[in-house]
RNA sequence: GACCCCGUAGCUCAGUUGGAUAGAGCGAGUGCCUUCUAAGCACUAGGUCACAGGUUCGAAUCCUGUCGGGGUCGCCA
């Protein structure tokens, strides 16, 4: 909420502050726009509180109407009581006195498009140029503790495709979070308390008994028969010799499952390794059962009034054949405006899946996190209510921000035929299956090359080629490119020297100039919204750009960027082509993708 | 039955959270290109933003409804 409170003034002389170091040119100028509404509202002796929050900077689609456009005295109309075209006049008079303003125009319905002087644009070469790799970050987050959970894949083997788009999204919304001032963590939940890891459990076993050279035959149904398993065995074989043998199952249960669980987690790390990703906390879901934080959590729910005994409605349209009306602890997750109440306990008595989730909300409230981020699939749609349900219950209505982000399925293909996968044993692709074939880079890139909630098509074919076509290849060639002509004028030594920007007047090179001024805009956005996949379509846009500017360099070669007869363009556009690669290099920083000095 | 997501050019998708004449790639058509790094470059055609209402200065975007596609819906994890 931003508003200004003002008195009756008769004179009203208001002074701008500069374009200041955040870079980020429109949050600048928008401050500077709410300066001179605040100015006008004063000189029309208006009292009272006027809400400026619907008061926009932004980039006009055209550029012909200028580098800045603002709605003010359309959203202002009514507060002021004047025509947007008047009041247009009046905010348009006070932002021409900004030094850095060339003229103002009025246009349509009130938009008030401001031109800027040209000595903007050197400057904040300037700025980018000294900021390097750093330029576009910001302080938008202000520090807030984001916790951003995701994979969390059940720790019974490992990660097959579908877990890739939940990873990458993830990764990169950590670090799109980081680079806009949040205090992230990383975070990964080991479903390590249910009864399938047992089942992972019996399944090693097995594999232990066949290490110690018994035929174990064909794995029986219901157990994991995943050769991935087998190196379980071999080292409980090797740690305890036939020991385990001769102990009853309650007995060798745990002391499988641990060895097994931690040998799947190892496995994880190792496939998340393999697309460049490092979570910090691996959350063990059993810990929070090891330590009574789920029986606590649901007594201070139940101290809360949060809590029922009761039967829940079955569920509508088609009903379940062994469907029972059976009484079960319940959370009122309703009152917090989840659809339904959800179980604690089951009939048995026994803490039920949700029950330990509550907990770990509990838990990450605790650790200070005030937004909770969820990566999950789009199966998981039904968690959203759920999961703002809990953490309003636990922290209290509106006190932690929960993000929930769905990510659609993946559709591999094979030069156009889509990829069979049977569910039966050991026929899924796994994730490394995918990475060694085509490289983390790709993977990264593609799969944040869609918007989360849109189905993404994956072709092994398409992603691997060297065209326009592979956006992957585009704006990693775009970087290369860079770095290719800074190793040319470096071996020809002409590297070093200051650049004076106000040689770059092609409209080819005002065009990047003023995509790069909206870098930092693009990156606050796109974190406010959580949505990496601008950034991937921003750097397409970019890349295309600067590859454009390359060809015109073919028919008029005064637009290369090495010029031997001219020195100090050469140096100026050098210090431009640095200044482009720190935004590639920044935007692919974010989005996981390694820019490639040469291809 | 309820809830969530999606529906934009022939195809695959963007669309700056309500802005101005709705954009890009592929495909199609036309013309160029022997290179500061080759896998190209420029231009043209192509649209009832699923449909119907509503909100307001202004809607692809927000609200309601309809149609179509996908997903989910008590003890599994």
């Amino acid at each position: 909420m931003t508003s200004i409170r003002f008195s009756a003034r008769a004179t009203v002389r208001i002074e701008f502050k500069g374009l200041d170091c955040s870079m980020n040119l429109f949050s600048d100028f928008l401050a500077s726009i709410r300066t001179a509404a605040n100015a006008v509202a004063a000189d029309y002796a208006l009292q009272g509180t006027i809400d400026l929050d619907k008061v926009t900077a932004e980039p006009p689609r055209e550029p012909t109407h200028g580098d800045i456009a603002t709605n003010a005295a359309m959203v202002l109309t009514k507060a002021f009581g004047k025509p947007p075209r008047v009041l247009a006049e009046a905010i348009a008079a006070k932002l021409s006195e900004h030094t850095d303003v060339a003229h103002v125009d009025i246009a349509g319905p009130g938009f008030i498009n401001i031109r800027l002087r040209q000595t903007v644009w050197p400057r904040l070469l300037d700025a980018a140029l000294s900021l390097g790799e750093s330029y576009g970050g910001s302080r938008l987050g202000g520090g807030l503790k984001a916790n951003v959970e995701y994979v969390s894949a059940n720790p019974t083997g490992p990660l097959h495709v579908g877990h890739c788009r939940g990873a990458v999204f993830g990764d990169a919304l950590a670090q799109l979070l980081t680079e806009t001032g949040f205090d992230v963590t990383r975070e990964y939940y080991i479903n390590d308390a249910g009864a399938q890891v047992d089942t992972v459990a019996r399944s090693a076993f097995l594999r232990y008994r066949e290490a110690l050279g018994e035929t174990i035959g064909e794995i029986p149904s219901g157990l994991y028969p995943g050769d991935y398993l087998k190196p379980v065995g071999a080292v409980l074989a090797r740690e305890h010799g036939d020991g385990l043998l001769a102990l009853d199952e309650a007995q060798w249960l745990p002391i499988v499952r641990t060895k097994a669980m931690a040998m799947m987690m190892d496995l994880i790390r190792d496939d998340l390794a393999a697309l460049n990703i490092r979570q910090e906390v691996f959350f063990s879901e059993k810990s929070l059962h090891d330590s009574g934080e789920v029986a606590d959590t649901i007594a201070d729910l139940r101290a809360a009034g949060h809590v029922y005994q009761g039967s829940l409605p079955p569920p509508k349209g088609e009903v379940p054949d062994d469907w029972e009306d059976r009484e079960q602890t319940l959370f009122r997750a309703t009152a917090f405006g989840d659809d339904m109440d959800r179980p604690l306990l089951k009939s048995d008595g026994s803490f039920t899946y949700f029950a330990s989730d509550v907990a770990y909300s509990r838990n990450k409230i605790r650790r200070g996190y005030k937004e909770l981020i969820y990566i999950l699939g789009a199966d998981h749609g039904g968690y959203v209510k759920r999961l703002e349900a809990v953490a309003a219950a636990v922290a209290g209505p509106g006190a932690v921000k929960v993000v929930v982000r769905l990510c659609q399925l993946v559709k591999l293909y094979r030069a156009g035929e889509p990829v069979r996968m049977s569910k039966r044993a050991g026929e899924f692709v796994t994730l490394r299956d995918v990475v060694d074939e085509v490289g983390p880079d790709v993977v990264r890139f593609m799969m944040l090359f869609r918007k989360n909630e849109a189905p993404l098509d994956f072709d092994f074919a398409k992603v691997t080629e060297q065209s326009k076509d592979n956006p992957v290849f585009y704006v990693q060639y775009a970087h290369a490119r860079t770095c290719s002509v800074l190793r040319n004028a470096e071996a020809e030594g002409l590297s070093g020297g200051k650049p004076d920007f106000a040689l770059l007047t092609d409209p080819a090179e005002m065009g990047i100039i003023r995509r790069i001024a909206e870098y930092p805009r693009l990156l606050e956005s796109a974190a406010i919204a959580h949505e990496p996949h601008r950034v991937a379509f921003y750097l397409y846009e970019l890349a295309g750009e600067f590859h454009a500017l390359w060809n015109k360099g073919k028919e008029s070669p005064q637009l290369r960027f090495i010029l031997k007869e001219d020195l100090e363009t050469t140096i100026t556009r050098l210090a431009f082509l640095r200044v482009i690669r720190y935004v590639l290099a920044n935007g692919l920083r974010i989005l996981g993708v390694r820019p490639a000095d040469e291809m």
